[in-house]
DNA sequence: GACAAATAGTTCAAGCGTGAACATAATAGT
DNA sequence: ACTATTATGTTCACGCTTGAACTATTTGTC
């Protein structure tokens, strides 16, 4: 049984992952720290940027597009409301959904933040070629690809 | 003011970086589901892994390798203690510090939980050749790097 | 040596995300 | 039409992580 039990450390894939993981984290900090400025959160960019992509959006929808609980939504969006970022308006034909659409205010913020958030991720890809920057994305795609059904 | 505004989806960099984000986010929540069976969650697997290859470490010394505060690893610790998966004595020498090593127990599990969990990296990984992998290693350490200072 | 500054760890309240249970509304089967 | 199933959104209790305030110990400085 005490076969040759190759621990993780020596194993390239291993850490290579390792340092995906830690470079991720260590990108959504910063990014956080950056939207400090705008009294915004990432999750709450998140919603911005989908919406202003996908108006009319239902939170469902919204849900399953960040990859997060339905519940969350419900607990994010009262206070964008409040903030006159976004609307919630009732579907005609279907009075369980709320579509959403953002607010001129909303629109305004959003370009803000995406000007700093996309100043990051330049500063963060720029350390890759065009060339390295793609192939990097694909690899990433193929992963999530490889996740979504298992 | 109205220049081309370049938006972010429409720019490569920016659009891999959500590629990176979205499947490290899955690989994450595969990884958590994957631990359920050995009741052992994504934050203490990393706990048993430092204290594997650094017997002896201080929880100060541990909280920065996982690039977490402090009081996480105070919350932490008491209850894989009480499940005796580590050990806490007090530095002969410094009062303060508290030295932390696995028990047999913790090496065991620790074993368990390091199979299923290369298992899921190497499944993941190995959508990439060695060398698409390497690279995309040597791009995030870079990225890792840059962050660092700023 | 005594006092100031730094360090290790703990405690606590707060914020965020989750999943289960629920209420309401739409759809399908009969 | 009538019921069963499905779908949307809300509520709530829980767990995780954090940062600030606190205690205890050590180190540096005069």
């Amino acid at each position: 049984m005490n076969k040759k039990q190759e621990l993780p450390w020596d194993n390239p894939r291993f850490r290579n992952w390792v340092a995906v993981a830690r470079a991720c984290h260590a990108v959504e900090r910063a990014v956080a720290a950056a939207l400090v400025p705008l009294d915004l959160k990432p999750a709450q960019l998140d919603v911005l940027m989908n919406l202003f992509r996908h108006p009319g959006m239902s939170q469902h929808e919204l849900a399953r597009k960040l990859l997060v609980g339905r519940s969350n939504i419900t607990m994010l969006l009262p206070q964008m409301e409040k903030r006159d970022l976004l609307k919630r308006e009732a579907d005609l034909n279907d009075k369980r959904i709320m579509r959403l659409k953002l607010t001129s205010a909303g629109e305004k913020l959003l370009m803000k933040a995406l000007k700093v958030h996309t100043a990051l991720i330049e500063q963060v890809m720029g350390q890759s070629t065009p060339a390295e920057c793609d192939m990097l994305g694909d690899q990433m795609r193929r992963i999530a690809e490889a996740l979504k059904t298992d």
